[in-house]
DNA sequence: TCTGGGGTCCTAGGACCC
DNA sequence: TCTGGGGTCCTAGGACCC
């Protein structure tokens, strides 16, 4: 274990306290001090304000539970667009500090904080605090704040006492925090392995750390070896300073109900989750090499299916046909399913114009001409339309569809 | 917690080759 | 057709995270 005061590295992670919660009650004052609960459109719980936690609700209850045994709660619709306006100006306030700044999550990030305290003149607590007291009086949000000598034990400590906590771990402190944290807790350990090691006998995280080198090596894998190493002090994991704009799978996917084994509800579900799902990908500007096609079984098996696409492409109506085929080979009729979405890989930046979707050119021609509209919601393909009892639906039809036959 | 949606990374084991 | 041993590549699925 590490042994000394000294900071041979020095790691900060900032978590924003019940994120899109407080920002909604930033955004909309009469919000303000009153348990709110974010999610609506989803039906289930994203986000709670501490309002809300402390009445007991948690992060994915039901709404409609919410609202029956607590109706002095507020209920919500996310706004991603205001979370990442919001987003952005912790990170920019972060930045004033140090270029060093890796944006882990919409609310939640790391700063490489090593060598500031000769000209900042200050310490690393003092830092620590200077950060969090700029972002609670400038965007009225409270932050939690972890230091210590690598991303693991800066993110243990930022949790430690939230909320609006600062909590710095040198390397003498790291044996006495880390006995109070039950293993659960370590970042990467998750339900399966902390049940694991609870049979091995270890409990605490510096039941964890205290192992030696052989016991975690020939007991875990090598995931499980580096974030010992990082509760040691030992800096594995570095700040990745690059901004996040490149993705290595994409999916869409959705529970409906009631659950069926009707194959054109499927197939119609399939094909609008692999239509956004290419949506997002155009907006990256990707070519897909590879879909996954998979249904979620009422007692949640997954049923799926690869396909390799060659060339990769740009836009997914020439595959329709092929994916109706897929769907069928994974379909059993003895099965129910209650969920469906697709899944979108091997992707490479679309430099070239792409040479040409159909053999037939003017099929071509229509579909451009009518995508944007696609892209924009006002329509829709037919396949998408089937209702819940199997049949077309006409008035949805006749207000959105155009169908590519007549064009 | 009777279970929502969107991601990443790692590993075991099969396929294939020499 | 059966017999070894060893290497690489790829894929499915598990585990984890927010």
């Amino acid at each position: 274990m590490f042994q000394t005061r000294s900071w041979p590295s020095a790691i900060l992670h900032l978590d924003a306290d019940a994120f899109f919660a407080s920002v909604m009650q930033v955004v909309y004052p009469r919000l303000k001090g009153k348990p709110v609960v974010v999610g609506k459109e989803r039906g289930i719980a994203t986000a709670c304000s501490y309002e809300a936690k402390k009445l007991g609700v948690k992060r994915g209850l039901r709404i409609t539970e919410i609202k029956k045994n607590f109706p002095q709660i507020v209920i919500v619709d996310s706004d991603y667009e205001i979370y990442a306006l919001f987003s952005q100006k912790i990170f920019s306030i972060l930045r004033r500090f140090t270029p060093l700044v890796e944006e882990y999550s919409v609310d939640e990030g790391f700063a490489d904080i090593k060598g500031l305290r000769r000209p900042l003149n200050m310490g690393y607590e003092e830092i620590g605090a200077a950060i969090k007291n700029e972002i609670e009086t400038s965007l009225g949000l409270t932050v939690s704040v972890g230091i210590s000598l690598t991303k693991s034990l800066a993110k243990l400590a930022s949790s430690y006492k939230k909320p609006s906590g600062l909590m710095v771990v040198d390397g003498l402190m790291i044996g006495e925090f880390l006995v109070k944290i039950p293993v659960e807790e370590i970042w990467g350990v998750g339900e399966n392995t902390a049940s694991y090691l609870q049979k091995l006998g270890i409990k605490t995280a510096l039941d964890f750390a205290s192992q030696n080198e052989e016991f975690i090596k020939k007991h875990l894998t090598k995931p499980f070896f580096e974030i010992w190493q990082e509760l040691h002090g030992e800096k594995i994991y570095e700040i990745n300073p690059y901004q996040k704009n490149n993705f290595r799978s994409i999916t869409r996917s959705a529970t409906f109900y009631p659950p069926t084994n009707n194959f054109n509800i499927l197939f119609s579900r399939v094909l609008s989750h692999l239509e956004e799902a290419f949506f997002a990908a155009r907006r990256a500007d990707y070519l897909v090499g590879e879909i996954e096609i998979f249904l979620k079984t009422q007692d949640f098996r997954y049923r799926s299916k690869k396909i390799k696409l060659r060339p990769k492409i740009f836009y997914p109506f020439s595959i329709h046909q092929m994916i109706k085929q897929e769907l069928r080979s994974i379909v059993n009729q003895r099965e129910i399913y209650r969920a469906t979405g697709c899944c979108l890989f091997d992707f490479e930046e679309n430099h070239n114009e792409q040479i040409s979707l159909f053999s037939d050119q003017k099929l071509e021609t229509k579909v451009k001409k009518i995508y944007p509209f696609y892209e924009e919601k006002k329509i829709d393909f037919g396949t998408a339309l089937y209702d819940k009892n199997n049949r077309f639906d006409n008035k949805k039809i006749k207000k959105l569809a155009i169908p590519l036959i007549n064009l």
